[in-house]
DNA sequence: TTTCTAACA
DNA sequence: TGTTAGCA
């Protein structure tokens, strides 16, 4: 399918979509005509790189683990340790936002409950 | 009409 | 990222 359509099933620009395949995201195949033709699959591709990004991992640390999540590696090829360590630096930043949303999610939480001591509020 | 590349805001 | 220009 072309560009637009899976920007209209992902919901994700085609500026964006551009974007991502420059940063080596996407590699879909291109026509005769010169037009990108991505296979069904991108749409689900696409769904889970915004969800990576979405949860903060940059663009250079997805180009790297790309390729695992179209499953197109069996096995993994030996990580050189600078990937280590940025994937490494990835991780520990995920963790970290992941202890302060839990704080927060928490206090908002606790927050509501002590504000609404009835479920009539 | 849709997509393409490149560049500016 | 959005937008825009000039093509095919």
């Amino acid at each position: 399918m072309r560009i637009g359509e899976v920007s209209r099933r992902t919901g994700v620009s085609t500026r964006l979509l551009r974007y991502y395949e420059e940063q080596g995201l996407l590699q879909p195949a291109r026509s005769e005509n010169g037009y990108r033709d991505y296979p069904d699959q991108a749409v689900a591709c696409v769904h889970q790189i915004r969800g990576l990004i979405d949860a903060g991992l940059s663009t250079r640390a997805l180009r790297s683990v790309i390729p695992y999540l179209e499953g197109a590696l069996t096995l993994p090829p030996s990580p050189g340790p600078e990937l280590v360590a940025l994937l490494g630096n990835e991780l520990a930043q995920l963790d970290e936002r992941i202890t302060c949303l839990t704080r927060n999610r928490d206090a908002i939480r606790d927050y509501l409950t002590a504000s609404r001591p009835s479920p009539e509020g």
